[in-house]
DNA sequence: CGTATTTTGTACCGATCAGTACATTCTGTA
DNA sequence: TACAGAATGTACTGATCGGTACAAAATACG
């Protein structure tokens, strides 16, 4: 983001609650500005967005906009967490359970499939963030780590859950399965959109729930 | 980037040769700015880098840089074609052939160690070009896009020789994983920079690994 | 009603953005 | 030495950057 700020960004809580109370317009207000600043961030990365076309497209004015965030990056950040709720959410809907290889496949095909509604020309939303950090923001840093932590921590629990009903062997390693899944599902969010085509993700997420399912309790004995 | 140009930019040819003659002199003050943008675009993304900085860093004034490049999206081109003959050519050198699985391992592990020199800060410096990109940069995205060809394109080759010489069997699908070790690249990078650690990645590459080694011709037979 | 608090509109700040203009200095060659 | 072309320094443009100041309007509540 390139922090060329005055004073706010010294400081060094990642704060999504905010500093002034609110009525049932501001906080409207206040998600507007959010559901535009995290479709515009996904879009362009977080330099590529002004501030000025965030409030432009949400409706709102400056004031506005630091009435509810104290600054530019603690709208990344309470982008972040609410991409991290919803994810999270969406991973543990109890009519959705992701209790197996064939739930966590769909799960994993059902992104890429929001990739390719996107015409192949956007990453992964968190990912995107991600990549553009730099060394000096560390509220933002922060709340990418904490995001990544959450996901890899519903995956972890999804893997033991499989491990639990039988379906992985009790050898398997989850924590570092998890691992595998959450970078084969970044690297293949990568490659949509650097190739505009999501054929080599396929590929990608392919083997790597070929190489899941060498895991089976039915399959060949074999290490992790 | 945000494309705030008014004219150069919409010329659509990926041009890395110059549009002006030059000696010696110039060719070193190009190949500083090109060296300088290739770090800053690493540490800190495109839109997160201004020109002023390249120019400082490098030690040149405004006019200097416009001699050498069009605009700063035919930087960005310049960079990626760098970094492209930089990896192309550590894995065709012929004293470090990259014909063997633990080859490869050693590869794939050399380029996590870089990262972890930049202490988990940044991450593929491709990648980092490639999540910023944003939908209207059509050179830079084309030039990504070939980026990642020739480097799919290595791999490919790579897993291929393998084949011939009997350490993969026929049947695998080298093509396709090419793709998934492109991404467990990619999404290993990605991961290393958001936890600032390189642990989930050596887990992740791990995996990967050992799935290829199930494709060994020793190894129990299976389909891919 | 009246008053306190939110919410909003608008004008502004200095800094930086990518890109341009143009004059000066250097360098290779004749 | 003279001259052409290359290399460089510097100052500038208008737009946009993130952030601030402050007053007007809307709303809640007694």
């Amino acid at each position: 983001m390139s922090t060329r700020s005055t004073r706010a960004a010294r400081s060094s809580s990642r704060q999504t609650t905010p500093h002034a109370p609110r009525q049932s317009k501001g906080e409207a207000t206040r998600q507007r500005l959010l559901t535009v600043a995290a479709d515009l961030f996904h879009a362009k990365g977080v330099d590529g967005t002004g501030l000025d076309e965030i409030l432009r497209q949400a409706g709102a004015g400056k004031s506005q906009f630091y009435r509810h965030f104290p600054s530019k990056e603690a709208l990344v950040c309470a982008v972040l967490a609410q991409w991290e709720a919803n994810l999270s959410q969406s991973m543990t809907a109890p009519e959705r359970p992701l209790d197996s290889l064939d739930a966590l496949e769909a799960w994993l095909y059902e992104i890429l499939e929001a990739l390719e509604a996107d015409h192949c020309l956007r990453g992964c939303p968190i990912g995107t963030i991600a990549a553009g950090l730099d060394d000096v923001e560390e509220d933002a840093r922060g709340a990418v780590r904490h995001c990544f932590g959450v996901l890899e921590a519903r995956l972890r629990e999804a893997l033991a859950a499989m491990q639990e009903s039988g379906e992985l062997r009790a050898e398997a390693d989850v924590a570092s399965l998890a691992h595998l899944v959450l970078a084969a599902q970044q690297g293949s969010a990568m490659l949509t959109k650097a190739y505009g085509d999501s054929q080599p993700a396929r590929h990608a997420l392919a083997h790597t729930l070929n190489y899941l399912r060498s895991f089976s309790s039915s399959c060949h004995p074999e290490g992790n």
